[in-house]
RNA sequence: GGCGGUGUGGCGGAAUGGCAGACGCGCUUGAUUCAAAAUCAAGUGUCCAAUGGACGUGGAGGUUCGACUCCUCUCACCGCUACCA
C-alpha cells in the first residue's frame, strides 16, 4: 500500500471502531462528563447535504479531543423523522410514510458512518420509533396534567388547582371545565393558519408573509385546536436565557420573539354621559375588575402617558364587542368590512401597510381622563390576538394611528413635546398635526400632568388609574400560545380520548389515555392523503383504532396529530437513557449528564426549536422530571455553506452584452433592463472570461460590461448542490472533514470550492509521505523517520504546534488549527531526519480532525491500539517561547528596521540598541528624537522631527 | 420599515491596539519527465525612477506614539423579521 488511499483506509477503520465499540459512552462516573450534541437531521429523501457535516465535524472534533483529554464523552445522533415533507414525499411516491422514512434514515446513517463520526450509535433515537413516541405522548400528558400557578410561577399537577367556591357550587361539569381551561395543553377555538394546499393548520411560527414554508398561501379560519400554554412561561423563558452561553444575536432574537412589553390596561366606557358617570362612581369604590363589563372596551397601551391625546379608538374586526356597538346605520359597512377582513389572507392584510383601512362603528366611548366622547372604529391594523384586541389611538404619537387619522380625517392632538436636545422632529409640525412624534419627552396639554417626563408620567398615571378603578399596570407578550395540532397523518397521535354518549355524540368530556396504555400507535391507513377538509386523515382509521371502551364508556380517539417540533423538544434527554422502558429518563443519569455542554446547529432554529425545547424542559423541571432549568448550556450556530462562486453576465434581446448594474429583478422574479424593462438573459461565465478592474469584475473582451460575481445558496434548481458521497469517493472522508473545517470560521457562511478540497487532500498526501515510504510495496515508514532524539529546533516546532492546535480546538478555531498543522508538515518534510517520537505526537494532534489517516499512521508507527483514548499531548511552555526575537523599529509608526534582541531585555537596553541601529541612525540624521516608545519583546517606535 | 451579521490580494481566509495578508487555492518561473500528471524548489497586494520608496483592510472623519482592530457618520451585500399598540 504505497500511496495514501482513503478509499481503502477509511472503511477499514470505520469497521474497526464499530467492531471494537470504540465510541461507546463510558459509564465510569469518576470521569468528568462532556455532552456534545448536534441538532439531529430531518432525514429527507435527498440524503445528506454538505451543510450537515460542517456542524457534525466540529462536534466530532470536540468529542474526540475531549476523550483524549480524559473526559467521559456523550456524543449521540438520531433522526427527526416525523413531519410534513416526508409525508408529502411519501404521497408523491405512493409509499407509506414509515417505509419511506426508514429508508431515508438508513441512507443518512450510511452517509454519517462514511464520514467517520464518533457517535455512540447504540443510543440512536428516531422521533418516529414507537418507544420514543410513547414518551413524547407521556410528556404531552404531563402538559395536559399541569396548570401554571401564577403566584409561584411554577407548573403544578392539575389536582392541586384550587377550585373557586362559585365554580364548585356549579357542579362537577363546571369543575372539569374550569380545570380544562387551566391546563398547559388545552383545546381552544383559535384563528388558525389554514393552508388549503397542504390540508393542514400551521403554527404562527411556520407562516411567513402569509405563506407556508413551501410557499403555499395560508388563510385564517377559526377552528378548535390543541394549544400549549407557552405564554405562561414567557417570563421565565425570557429571564433564564441570561443564564446560558449562547450567541448574543440568538438571545436577542428569542427575547424579541417573546416580546415582553410593560404598559397599562385602561377601560373605556361605551355609552352616554350619565351612564358613564354612574359607572365611574362604581369603579371608584369597587376597583378594576378582572374582566370588563359588557359595555366597556378594555385597551392595552405601552404609553398611558398619551391618554390625553387619545382621539379615537380602534378595535379588531374580530373583536366580540363589534356586534354590540355597531349602530344600525353603520351595520352594513361594518359587516362588509368584517367579511372582507376575514376572507383576506394574512399576506393580503399586510400587503400595503401604509394605506390603512377601517370603518366607523357609529359608537363613541368616553375617554376616562378627559371625559370626552371619542369615536370607535374597526380596522384590521389592530390584531385580535395581541393585548386586548382594542387600542386607544393617539395619532400625534403613534405612526400607525397617525396614518389612520390622516386617512380618515380624525383629530390629532399633540401631548408629548420632544426634549430640547431632541431634534428628530419639528415640534410645531407635531402641534399642527402635520408630523408624528413617537419618542419620549415632556407631557404637553395633559392637565395636571403637563410638564412631567414620559417616564414619571407613566408611573404616576398607572397608579392614578388604579386608584380610580379604570386601569392597572399590565405586561404583555408578543409570544402567543403554541398551536399544537396538525390535520395530518405523519405525526404522534394525541393520547386523548373524547367521551361519547349512547348515541355516539361527543359529550365534550375528555380523558387521557391511561399511562400503561401508551404508546398510541398510528393505525395502518390505505389512504393517508389529506382530503382538503378540516377533518384529519386519522378520522378514516378503522373503528377498532378509532373507538375505545373504558369502564363501559365509549370514547373516540383524538384524530389530530402533533407537529414535527414535538419530537425534537426532548430528544437530547432520551439519548442519556435511550432504552429505559420504565421512565423517560433515569433521574440519576439525568443528573450525571445534563446540561448539554455544547450544542451545534443552524441558526434557522434560533427561535422555534430552541424556544419550544426550553419550554418543555421547564415544564419537566417543574414536574420533577429533570434537575436543570435550561437544557443547552452552550450553543454555537454553524454558518451556511454556499455553492461555488458564479460569474453571471447578461445579454439583451439583441444578443448584446448588458452591464449588470442596469439589470433589475421584477416582482415575478424575471430579469429586465432597468431603463425600458426589456428582458435580459443571464449567461454563466467561466473565470477566464473575466477580469477585475478596480473593485468590479468586467468582461475581458469588453471592460465596459460589468459582471456579477456571487455565491448562491445551494439548491436543486440552481444545480449547485455538492453531494458528500461524491466528495468521499473522489477525495476521502478525512479530506471532506478537513476542508469543511479549513474553509473559514465555523460560524461564518462561506462558498464551496472544489479546488479547496483538492488542496487539503494535497496536505493529507504530504502528511502520508512525511511518514510513509510511498515507493515501497508494503506499508513501511519513510526512511527519514528514525528513532533519534529530536534537536532543539524540531522540539520547538513541535511544542509550538501542540500549543496552537490545543488552543484552537478549544476555541473552535479549526481553520487556524489546520493551518498550524500544515506549517508543521512544511517544516518536517524538509527535515532529513524526522524523529519518530515527534511523528507520533503529530499523529495524535491530527487525529480529531482527520481520524482515519491518523489511526492508519499510528498503526504504521507500530501501535496496535486505537489512538482514540491516547492522552492528548502536553506542550512545554519553555519550548514555545524563543529566547532571541526580532522586533520592528519604526519611526512615526512606519517600520524602518528590525533588531534582534534577547527575550526579556529591559526597555532601556532595547531603546539603546534601536537607536544604535545603522539604518535608524541614517534616517534620524538631522532630526531630533522627541519620544521613544518601547514595548518590551514587541516593538520600538521613535517619534522624531 | 426594524433587528442581526459581514466587508482585508485573483479566490477562501490570518492577525491580545504593535512587522497587514499566516495557511491554503490559483498563478509565474525553474528542476524532474520523451511528454503530461504528480512531485520538488523559488516567487506572487498595487504602483513607481526597484538592494529603495509610496500607497494599501468598503468610504469619510476622530482617538492614539501607533488603528483591520476602539469611537462617530456613511455605503454595499447577506440573513432574519415584519402593523404587537
Amino acid at each position: 500500500m504505497p500511496r495514501y488511499n482513503p478509499a481503502e483506509i477509511e472503511p477499514r477503520w470505520q469497521r474497526f471502531w464499530e467492531q471494537n465499540k470504540t465510541f461507546r459512552t463510558p459509564e465510569d462516573t469518576n470521569l468528568e462528563k462532556y455532552y456534545v450534541l448536534d441538532m439531529f437531521p430531518y432525514p429527507s429523501g435527498e440524503g445528506l447535504h454538505v451543510g450537515h457535516p460542517e456542524g457534525y465535524t466540529a462536534t466530532d472534533i470536540l468529542a474526540r479531543f475531549q476523550r483524549m483529554n480524559g473526559k467521559a464523552v456523550l456524543h449521540p445522533m438520531g433522526f427527526d423523522a416525523f413531519g410534513l415533507p416526508a409525508e408529502e414525499a411519501a404521497i408523491k411516491r405512493n409509499v407509506p410514510p414509515r417505509e419511506f422514512t426508514e429508508k431515508n434514515i438508513a441512507n443518512f446513517k450510511r452517509q454519517l458512518k462514511m464520514l467517520g463520526f464518533s457517535y455512540d450509535w447504540e443510543r440512536q433515537v428516531s422521533t418516529t420509533d414507537i418507544d420514543y413516541v410513547r414518551w413524547t405522548q407521556w410528556i404531552f400528558l404531563k402538559l395536559y396534567d399541569t396548570w401554571f400557578d401564577e403566584t409561584t410561577g411554577r407548573g403544578k399537577p392539575i389536582a392541586e388547582l384550587p377550585i373557586p367556591a362559585d365554580i364548585q357550587n356549579q357542579g362537577d361539569q363546571a369543575v372539569i371545565e374550569y380545570q380544562d381551561r387551566h391546563r398547559l395543553a388545552y383545546e381552544g377555538d383559535a384563528l388558525v393558519n389554514w393552508c388549503p394546499a397542504l390540508g393542514t393548520v400551521l403554527a404562527n411560527e411556520e407562516v411567513t408573509d402569509g405563506r407556508s414554508e413551501q410557499g403555499h398561501p395560508v388563510q385564517r379560519i377559526p377552528l378548535r385546536q390543541w394549544m400549549l400554554r407557552i405564554t405562561a412561561y414567557a417570563d421565565r423563558l425570557e429571564k433564564d436565557i441570561e443564564t446560558v452561553d449562547w450567541p448574543e444575536g440568538i438571545k436577542k432574537l428569542q427575547k424579541d420573539w417573546i416580546g415582553r412589553s410593560e404598559g397599562a390596561e385602561v377601560d373605556f366606557f361605551v355609552g352616554d354621559n350619565s351612564a358613564y358617570q354612574t359607572w365611574h362612581e362604581i369603579r371608584r369604590t369597587k376597583g378594576f375588575p378582572s374582566s370588563p363589563e359588557s359595555e366597556v372596551l378594555r385597551v392595552y397601551t405601552t404609553r398611558p402617558d398619551t391618554l390625553f391625546g387619545a382621539t379615537y379608538m380602534v378595535i379588531a374586526p374580530e373583536h366580540p364587542l363589534v356586534e354590540k356597538i355597531t349602530t344600525d346605520d353603520q351595520r352594513l359597512a361594518v359587516e362588509a368590512y368584517r367579511e372582507a377582513a376575514a376572507s383576506k389572507s394574512d399576506r393580503e392584510r399586510q400587503e400595503d401597510k401604509k394605506t390603512k383601512t377601517g370603518v366607523f362603528t357609529g359608537s363613541f366611548a368616553i375617554n376616562p381622563i378627559t371625559n370626552q366622547p371619542i369615536p370607535i372604529w374597526i380596522a384590521d391594523y389592530v390584531l385580535i390576538n395581541y393585548g386586548t384586541g382594542a387600542i386607544m389611538a393617539v395619532p400625534a404619537h403613534d405612526e400607525r394611528d397617525f396614518a389612520f387619522a390622516k386617512q380618515f380625517q380624525l383629530p390629532i392632538l399633540a401631548v408629548v413635546k420632544p426634549t430640547s436636545t431632541d431634534d428628530s422632529v419639528n415640534w410645531s409640525d407635531v402641534e399642527k398635526g402635520l408630523a408624528c412624534f413617537s419618542g419620549e419627552g415632556i407631557a404637553h396639554a395633559s392637565g395636571d400632568y403637563t410638564g412631567s417626563t414620559t417616564e414619571n408620567f407613566k408611573t404616576q398615571i398607572k397608579s392614578d388609574l388604579a386608584t380610580q378603578g379604570i386601569g392597572r399596570a399590565a405586561v404583555n407578550y408578543k409570544l402567543r400560545d403554541w398551536l399544537f395540532s396538525r390535520q395530518r397523518f405523519w405525526g404522534e397521535p394525541f393520547p386523548i380520548l373524547h367521551e361519547l354518549d349512547e348515541r355516539g355524540k361527543p359529550t365534550g368530556r375528555k380523558r387521557a389515555v391511561p399511562e400503561d396504555q401508551l404508546p398510541v400507535d398510528l393505525p395502518h391507513l390505505d389512504d393517508f392523503k389529506p382530503h382538503g377538509r378540516l377533518e384529519p386523515p386519522l378520522a378514516k382509521a378503522p373503528e377498532s383504532w378509532l373507538f375505545v371502551e373504558i369502564d363501559g364508556v365509549r370514547f373516540r380517539r383524538e384524530t389530530n396529530t402533533m407537529p414535527q417540533w414535538a419530537g425534537s423538544c426532548w430528544y437530547y434527554l432520551r439519548y442519556i437513557d435511550p432504552k429505559n422502558d420504565k421512565a423517560l429518563i433515569d433521574p440519576k443519569l439525568e443528573k450525571r449528564w445534563m446540561a448539554v455542554d455544547l450544542y451545534v446547529g443552524g441558526a434557522e432554529h434560533a427561535v422555534l426549536h430552541l424556544l419550544y425545547a426550553r419550554f418543555w424542559h421547564k415544564v419537566l423541571f417543574d414536574r420533577g422530571v429533570v434537575s436543570t432549568i435550561e437544557p443547552f448550556q452552550r450553543l454555537v450556530n454553524q454558518g451556511m455553506i454556499l455553492g461555488e462562486m458564479e460569474f453571471t453576465g447578461y445579454r439583451g434581446a439583441d444578443e448584446q452584452w448588458v452591464s449588470s448594474e442596469q439589470v433589475i429583478e421584477t416582482e415575478d422574479h424575471s430579469l429586465v433592463l432597468a431603463k425600458d424593462r426589456s428582458p435580459v438573459m443571464p449567461i454563466k461565465l467561466e473565470p477566464d472570461q473575466i477580469e477585475k478592474v478596480g473593485d468590479r469584475f468586467v468582461l475581458k473582451s469588453d471592460p465596459t460590461i460589468r459582471i456579477e460575481s456571487k455565491a448562491y445558496k445551494m439548491s436543486k434548481s440552481r444545480g449547485n448542490v455538492v453531494n458528500p458521497d461524491e466528495i468521499v469517493t473522489d477525495y476521502g472522508a478525512d479530506s471532506l472533514r478537513l476542508y469543511e473545517m479549513f474553509m473559514g470560521p465555523l460560524e461564518a457562511s462561506k462558498p464551496w470550492s472544489m479546488s479547496g478540497v483538492n488542496g487539503v487532500r494535497g496536505f493529507l498526501d504530504r502528511v502520508w509521505r512525511m511518514i510513509i515510504d510511498e515507493r515501497a510495496e508494503e506499508r513501511v515508514l519513510n526512511e527519514s523517520v528514525v528513532s533519534v532524539e529530536p534537536n532543539e529546533d524540531q522540539l520547538r516546532v513541535l511544542h509550538k504546534t501542540i500549543k496552537a492546535v490545543t488552543q484552537d480546538i478549544d476555541t473552535l478555531g479549526f481553520n487556524t488549527a489546520i493551518a498550524r498543522l500544515m506549517e508543521f508538515v512544511n517544516y518536517f518534510t524538509k527535515q532529513s531526519q524526522r524523529p519518530k517520537s515527534i511523528m507520533e505526537t503529530f499523529v495524535l494532534i491530527l487525529s480529531p480532525l482527520a481520524p482515519h489517516i491518523a489511526e492508519e499512521l499510528w498503526s504504521a508507527l507500530g501501535r496496535t491500539e486505537s489512538l482514540a483514548y491516547e492522552p492528548w499531548p502536553k506542550f512545554d511552555p519553555d519550548l514555545t517561547i524563543d529566547q532571541t526575537i526580532e522586533i520592528p523599529v519604526s519611526i512615526q509608526g512606519k517600520v524602518r528596521s528590525k533588531i534582534t534582541i534577547a527575550r526579556g531585555m529591559s526597555a532601556d537596553d532595547i531603546e539603546q540598541q534601536a537607536l544604535a541601529d545603522i539604518r535608524i541612525v541614517e534616517l534620524l540624521d538631522g532630526k531630533t528624537v522627541r519620544k521613544v516608545i518601547v514595548v518590551p519583546d514587541r516593538m520600538v517606535n521613535i517619534v522624531a522631527t
